[in-house]
DNA sequence: GCGATTTATATCGCGCACGATATAATCGTT
DNA sequence: AACGATTATATCGTGCGCGATATAAATCGC
């Protein structure tokens, strides 16, 4: 049980930071092939189902959510709009927020996407319960990062 | 025990893949003040410490190891020459091959990168015991997404 | 009520990350 | 030896992702 030397620690394999980076590029090019047909990028994907979620947030909240800037929102939502998937209207009351809201075609295609989270946990090949412990182990690991980061 | 309905799937906080990509980023938010220093940004870091680990390989198995591109890495390691930290010369046998070698300077970074895996350890508070296991699971999950892809 | 500060979003520049394609070198078959 | 297929790297266009900065609206202090 002696400790690693400095420099095993130095390794590509033994870096968690690599082992999370590596399998979420994994991650997006699996879904890539399941994405085209509904016409989304992977963010873009997480930020509808955000939507889904609770329709009607502003660009802060989704950025809360999913841990993004505004710098990278607002040209995605941009895109999203184009798409025709959403609306971004200015908030009667405080005109500095843009409130984001799903257009019909943007929560029809919620029923396209539902079997999209199933197709890739087959994927995987772990069970539900591996598949839950895992994902709640990474996100305790991510919440001590920010706290980390914070400090 | 019964099976989660498929709308609970479709949950930011439920995903597996969103647990990955937000801590991915957390871990390069992480990094970037103690990569600053050095010049290096995250993947760049990610090329060197392949390049620490065996010195002299060529772009394509830098990309095995990193599981990257050569549109990603081609750019990314001409970057690294023109910091000094690399030199790419044409392989005399065959010449589509393009082999990378650290200079001094490169080489000479390792020593200062040397302490970031334990600083970025302690900010993690997780046992050397938890990290290994929580990464060999990802690993594992990558291993599998990996070859989901290739079926 | 008015200037100073804060807040929400947007813009810009840089560096990934990848798919599609290009180019050039090597290999295999004949 | 020649030619078609394969291989290694490079280039290009698109879309993140972020830090720094800008802009405009709201709020605070007085």
């Amino acid at each position: 049980m002696a400790r690693a030397p400095a420099a095993d620690l130095l390794k590509i394999d033994h870096l968690l930071c690599f082992a999370l980076y590596s399998a979420g590029h994994a991650f997006t090019r699996l879904y890539k092939p399941l994405l085209d047909p509904l016409g989304l990028t992977y963010p873009q994907f997480l930020v509808m189902i955000a939507l889904w979620e609770n329709d009607g947030q502003t660009v802060s909240e989704i950025g809360d959510k999913l841990l993004l800037e505004s710098s990278t929102l607002t040209p995605l939502l941009k895109r999203l709009e184009t798409a025709g998937l959403i609306k971004r209207t200015r908030d009667k009351d405080d005109e500095r927020v843009v409130r984001i809201t799903l257009t019909r075609q943007g929560l029809a295609l919620k029923d396209k996407a539902a079997s999209i989270p199933e197709t890739i946990g087959c994927a995987t090949s772990l069970t539900i319960g591996d598949v839950k412990k895992l994902a709640s182990e990474i996100k305790t690991l991510r919440q001590k990062l920010q706290t980390a980061l914070a400090a």
